[in-house]
DNA sequence: CTCCTCTTAAAGGTGCTACCTTTGGCGATG
DNA sequence: CATCGCCAAAGGTAGCACCTTTAAGAGGAG
């Protein structure tokens, strides 16, 4: 799933801190509304300990401030940390869902092809064979319609090109990547077979990281891209 | 400075806070190294409460875990939440400096030309005006040699055209952008007077912005990037 | 004697409570 | 309208009981 089981961070934490999370992400807790401890421990049942270590998560991702006399208050959109996996898993499971998948494909538009680019460059021999043999068995299982292991190496490859890229602010994306993958999938946007185009694509980008091509590589990207954004349209265009 | 002074999170957790940071960032507390609260607690003479609180900041950035019976393990750079903000200030103030200028350059090359292309569709009246004027301000203070003013105008240009993109994403990348332009003119990356053809391109992206040409703004995104690559090559090529 | 399993003790985070300090909003008062 | 003082709410400290996990030690089997 991606989003954390951070282990340490044990169950009365993350109850408090999904709960809140997705409650200020989905806007049903507005900007400048105040919270204050007693009613947190109040409402959840727990410490004062927990409902303070919480805030402070809270905090830390630009969801709230806190301050004395005047309780904890729920921060404007802009100052959200916004590339935090956990805001972004929680505005994808929320109402915000369009609106966030609009944001990350564009910054998928934006990025994968350049990383593209820079696994040709920096990918080791291994990386390289890797992703060709994951572009051949793609092309296997989208033929033969098996969706939901084809979904699985679509991941798994967008991951590696991302990784392999050599920058750690684009491979830091992977995860955020696949939620976006799966979610497209879940949501019914993907063909029952994928398009021809799109497995074409995916060996062609394949193909050039591995003979170092980077201009090819970003450009195959750049066009796979383009039909990813076609596909989803339809989500915000009304 | 863009990075925090969370107001709230008072004197006591920031100390810590920023001196573990910068020291796991730094690779000085290598991953894997473990802490112990009763330590930190005697090292920066805090209380037991303010040693958890951190750690809890510093586990959501995913710089530590905290495990019972064995205590807090520094992670791997791979776990790192390497697009919050405090992280990155922490990696360009401390020895990671080039790389992670280059990494941020690298994500600049990407998204920036896409932003602009997203703010000639998306932006304001007034921003479209406002990104003209900025453009017309660094032109003259460029060529008076006023490097200091010419360098607030220039993120100032930024910040608007990655918040005009209507893409939270990408705006919330300004700040972080902000950095990196303030760290290249400290680190005397800029010539003595802004090239020509950068002053051109700024002016050239702006109008296109206004007259919602999107792919007009774009190429010239571009080709001014590509120039901020060339005058940092010389950053990591040794 | 060696190796394996089982028990047990200690370490260290988790969670709770109680209590004091500091700050800042707001009403009352001049 | 400026000042003062009250008090709510977070900041910070202290200490306890509990739960997990590791690792050392003890005992038995081969």
């Amino acid at each position: 799933m991606g989003v954390g089981f951070e282990p340490g961070a044990e169950v009365r934490h993350s109850t408090v801190l999904d709960a809140l999370g997705s409650e200020i992400t989905s806007g049903e807790l507005p900007a400048g509304h105040v919270l204050t401890l007693d009613r947190i421990q109040e409402r959840f049942g727990v410490s004062r300990t927990v409902a303070r270590e919480t805030m402070r998560i809270l905090e830390s991702m630009g969801l709230v401030t806190s301050r004395r006399r005047v309780g904890i208050t729920v921060q404007p959109r802009e100052a959200w940390n916004v590339f935090d996996p956990r805001v972004i898993w929680w505005r994808l499971s929320g109402s915000g869902r369009p609106a966030q998948l609009r944001s990350l494909t564009e910054l998928r538009i934006a990025v994968e092809p350049l990383a593209a680019s820079a696994a040709a460059r920096s990918a080791s021999a291994a990386q390289r064979d890797h992703i060709v043999h994951l572009a051949a068995e793609m092309r296997a299982l989208g033929e033969a319609g098996r969706l939901d292991d084809f979904l699985e190496l679509d991941v798994a490859f967008h991951t590696l090109l991302l990784r392999a890229s050599g920058n750690e602010m684009f491979g830091a994306l992977a995860d955020v990547v696949a939620v976006v993958l799966r979610g497209r999938t879940q949501l019914g946007l993907m063909p029952h077979q994928p398009v021809p185009e799109a497995l074409d694509l995916h060996e062609e980008a394949a193909r050039a990281v591995r003979a170092g091509r980077g201009q090819d590589a970003e450009a195959a990207m750049r066009k796979l891209l383009a039909e990813v954004r076609d596909a989803m349209q339809p989500l915000w265009d009304r």
